[in-house]
RNA sequence: GCGGACGUGGCGAAACUGGUAGACGCAAGGGACUUAAAAUCCCUCGGCCUUUGGUCAUACGGGUUCGACUCCCGUCGUCCGCACCA
């Protein structure tokens, strides 16, 4: 027989350059069939892919393999998110130019993504470095502009003083730069921001109808778009020496609660307050005060409710005679809702807790279910809940939600200053998306400055506004402001001496549209070709990390509306029709006596047994033997050292064993744990694949033979075997369950292993040659989208001349896989006692008998009497006693 | 604080719509082959007991049901997102 070991190192370049040559993963753009679009999240090109690349990959692989051999016309392009802060750093680093840095990662991470084997149309590779891809985003800029969906405004910017530039709201995490961790600072800067504010209504109503979108990751964008139904409402001042203002607009959702008013706040920020402060230094005082507050989690959390008594005092909109005091409080955002409230103590706790503070008192006019509307108080816990109005004169007896309708309905009649009082409104937390970056390496914003007009979009017919080559980087802040000539040009319109805009895109921008880009990437004139974004759009299955469950994807769907409303795009609006957030690669970290982190192939591992309680696992240097602490599973990350570079994955062990390893141990949303014994088993399984499909290459009969027209019972039962197998796996391939389709194919190889083992005379029978060869076809044919070299080869040595990758789908017989008797598990009581074959046509009579006649069940009734016996067809019998 | 997810052998996990808990894999132990090793093949592998069987067991405590890993209530723990959003 033939022992010859299965080399990947060989064989795998083999394939790819035979696939490269037929070219068979090029899409056109003219096909019938129906399409189908898988995409993964493009990658930043670092300059080495990782184990979550591989990952991410091998997954919109699997179904871009599948869904081609199913008859779909795939579109599976690959492309690089290449603008961005590392290129500069390395520039600033290395003396190398952030171009030159770039493409030469781009280079080295195609040479690696092509080892892997991954059926990708490289013929519609995108760079968003590249001027051929930015001048089309420059263009879209100049068409949101023209569409009032570019608005420039000053602004207060979050400003990351170690990368020196202004990060979107998105990109603070806890009051640090999201990829500096510099504490922010707030400054003030005229900046360019896209109005994703304008289709917060939609953005958020759509998530309902994306049913192929995690419901976490819809869930997160919902409250990041943080919709809340209010009312605007303006409270009458008592004239004051301290200011000319009569009036303060707040901003509340529960009207319900104005009976329970005690005061009112503003922001620190708010104008009135600058106002008082011009003439009050104590006010002055609280307000800098303020501003040093950190905004960091902890911070917030601890911070004390603090405010100032402006000495004003405010009308209660139901009462003239009731007066509340106005004061200026640090808990109250300027940047949201009118940046004024009123509080109610008994019913916020913030409120509350102010309140306490200053002595302001409270009156609870919210009772809840169950408590005596007379005896009901509160201390030091607000009651948020729902309940029956007290104490609120025309509301009094009223639900939550009457009451609302009802206050919002008097103030809104209510005239104040000839204008309604009160106005209901919705607001959002989402924010104006702010682009302006203060970098070289990204999309330059086309716009010129000038003295005379202003704001001047760049014409389209000189984009694109390319970034100039010649550049240094040994200083800190924005180097094309620094460039000698690049910003001096004349003003498109007046032709007077002008300054270029020196800010560049925020990267994200890049990657909100690549995805449409990739539909037609050869069309040099426009951004798109909308028939074909059309036949393409939305993307079918998109693959990537959770960790752009809300940015990304949020602003690919903003990009994708504004692009609609500019023409780039038809009738189209969600991009990604399916969404897959896959887990991280994780790995075990190793950490030596003197605290140093070591690499896995550093430590050597011992096992040491203590009875009962199971193996224990110590490791050792292998230097020096000194013992190792085994630290926790954590992501992949070079400053614990706890990586595994794919590159040596698939040198040592070919591709089609990394992609099988990240597909077959967990659900592919968890996390996976790398190990070697995991990836040593995957190519241990990779040979004995092939060591079968030789042995069944050996004994099926020539391709194309027919079944004989009788079948044994052992052809019949592997036969079954095989189709069942090839249901299950289509089922786990497409609801991207690949650990279970693993686990089915492992199955169906330790069945047919056996089979052959139970088969040893000379003479094997027509019926079972023919039963192996389809056995193998479809083995062969259900592993192909997973290891698709394995799959090739033995495609090969099984007879056949063509590819394996270009072979269609084998079609499962369902009727094969019914058997025309049913294994029953008898309970009594619920509790399992015995195994029933029944014919499969058994009627409910016959079932019963049989069952009661068991024998494991007559000793588990005991005698009892028989209440009731449940049937449940093909599934299993309880006997009730 | 608010919102969400999760909790099953030594480990990763599986279990369809409420229907045999632990498929499949890893690790481990025993055996075969071998001068030896690797590779390969076979067997065992949740706990306990009086072991052709019984019993307990899906974080913990209750409930619904003929039947619960699955549904409901409560508790504990872990993880994630948001965070003074009025």
């Amino acid at each position: 027989m033939d022992s010859e070991r299965y080399n990947a190192r060989e064989v795998e370049p083999k394939w790819q350059r035979i696939w490269e040559d037929r070219q068979i993963f090029r899409t056109g753009n003219d096909e019938s069939r129906p399409k189908y679009y898988v995409l993964e999240m493009f990658p930043y090109p670092s300059g080495r892919i990782h184990m979550g690349h591989v990952r991410n990959y091998t997954m919109g692989d699997v179904i871009a393999r599948y869904k081609r051999a199913r008859g779909f016309d795939v579109l599976h392009p690959m492309g690089w998110d290449a603008f961005g802060m590392p290129a500069e750093n390395a520039a600033w680093h290395n003396k190398s130019h952030p171009a030159d840095w770039t493409y030469a990662n781009i280079a080295s991470m195609r040479t690696q993504l092509k080892a892997m084997g991954l059926s990708l149309d490289w013929s519609r590779e995108i760079a968003t470095c590249d001027p051929g891809y930015y001048k089309h985003q420059q263009r879209l800029f100049l068409d949101f502009l023209k569409a009032g969906l570019v608005v420039r405004k000053k602004s207060k910017v979050n400003w990351d003083p170690l990368d020196h530039t202004v990060l979107a709201n998105e990109q603070v995490i806890d009051g640090r730069g999201w990829r500096s961790g510099a504490l922010v600072e707030q400054r003030e800067l005229t900046q360019w921001f896209f109005k994703i504010t304008d289709f917060a209504e939609d953005l958020l109503r759509s998530l309902d109808d994306m049913p192929r979108w995690p419901e976490k990751v819809r869930l997160m964008q919902a409250n990041w778009i943080g919709r809340s139904e209010g009312l605007s409402l303006r409270f009458e001042l008592e004239p004051a020496p301290q200011t000319t203002a009569r009036e303060i607009e707040v901003y509340t959702t529960r009207p319900d609660t104005l009976f329970g008013a005690k005061f009112l706040a503003i922001a620190a920020d708010h104008p009135l307050a600058g106002e008082i402060a011009r003439k009050d230094p104590e006010l002055a005082a609280f307000i800098a005060e303020c501003h040093h507050g950190g905004t960091s989690a902890e911070a917030i959390e601890t911070a004390e409710k603090k405010g100032y008594d402006t000495g004003l005092k405010a009308r209660h909109p139901f009462d003239p005679d009731w007066h509340l005091p106005v004061y200026v409080a640090n808990f109250v955002l300027m940047d949201y809702g009118t940046g004024a409230i009123f509080g109610c103590p008994a019913h916020d706790q913030r409120d509350l807790d102010f309140a306490n503070a200053y002595g302001l008192g409270n009156t609870p006019v919210v009772c809840p279910p169950g408590e005596d509307p007379s005896t009901f108080t509160i201390e030091t816990i607000a009651y948020e809940g729902d309940g029956m109005l007290i104490h609120s004169h025309f509301l009094d007896g009223m639900t939550m939600k009457d009451a609302k309708e009802e206050a919002a309905k008097r103030l809104e009649s209510k005239l104040l200053g000839n204008r309604p009082q009160g106005r209901r409104e919705v607001r959002y937390r989402l924010r104006d998306w702010g682009i302006s970056r203060q970098r070289y390496w990204g999309c330059p914003i086309p716009v010129i400055h000038c003295a005379v007009c202003g704001a001047v979009p760049v014409p389209a017919s000189d984009l694109p506004v390319e970034l100039p080559r010649d550049m240094s980087f040994d200083e800190p802040g924005n180097p094309l402001d620094r460039h000698p000539t690049w910003k001096h040009v004349a003003c498109p319109a007046c032709g007077a001496p002008a300054l270029r805009e020196t800010d560049t895109m925020d990267t994200f921008v890049d990657s909100s549209w690549y995805f449409v880009r990739f539909t037609d990437p050869w069309n040099t004139a426009a951004p798109t070709t909308p028939s074909v974004v059309e036949k393409w759009l939305p993307v079918d299955q998109y693959i990537g990390g959770i960790e752009h469950a809300i940015l990304h994807l949020l602003y690919a769907r903003f990009f994708t509306r504004a692009m609609q409303a500019t023409g780039h795009v038809g009738v189209l609006k969600e991009p990604f029709a399916g969404l897959f957030t896959q887990g991280m690669v994780v790995h075990e970290t190793y950490r030596a006596k003197d605290g140093a982190w070591l690499y896995p192939a550093e430590v050597r591992f011992d096992y040491e047994f203590h009875g009962s309680l199971g193996p224990s696992r110590r490791a050792f240097r292998i230097d020096s033997g000194e013992e190792v602490a085994i630290g926790a599973i954590e992501k992949m990350s070079k400053s614990k050292k706890n990586t595994v570079d794919p590159d040596d994955i698939i040198s040592a062990y070919g591709a089609d064993t990394a992609r099988w390893f990240v597909l077959s141990d967990s659900p592919p949303e968890r996390d996976v744990i790398w190990t070697e014994d995991g990836v040593q088993g995957a190519a241990k399984f990779v040979q004995r694949l092939w060591r079968l499909m030789g042995e069944l290459a050996g004994l099926a009969a020539p391709v194309g033979t027919p079944f004989p027209g009788d079948m044994s019972a052992e052809a019949a039962a592997i036969r079954r075997a095989v189709h069942m197998s090839l249901i299950k796996v289509e089922e786990d391939i497409a609801r991207l369950r690949f650990n279970r389709a693993v686990a089915q194919i492992h199955d169906l190889a330790n069945k047919l292993s056996a089979a052959i083992g139970a088969i040893e005379s000379e003479n094997i029978g027509a019926d079972i040659r023919a039963t192996f060869r389809e056995a193998a076809d479809i083995m062969v044919l259900m592993v192909a989208p997973m290891m698709p070299h394995l799959a090739e080869e033995c495609w090969a040595a099984l007879g056949h001349a063509d590819l394996a990758a270009g072979a269609e789908w084998p079609i499962a017989e369902r009727a094969l896989v019914v058997e025309d008797t049913i294994a029953y598990p008898v309970q009594v009581n619920g509790r399992k006692r015995a195994d029933l074959v029944v014919a499969r046509d058994a009627g409910n009579a016959a079932i019963e008998a049989a069952a009661l006649a068991l024998e494991p069940v007559r000793r588990a009734l005991d005698g009892k009497p028989v209440k009731k016996i449940i049937i449940v067809p093909q599934r299993i019998v309880n006997v009730v006693a």
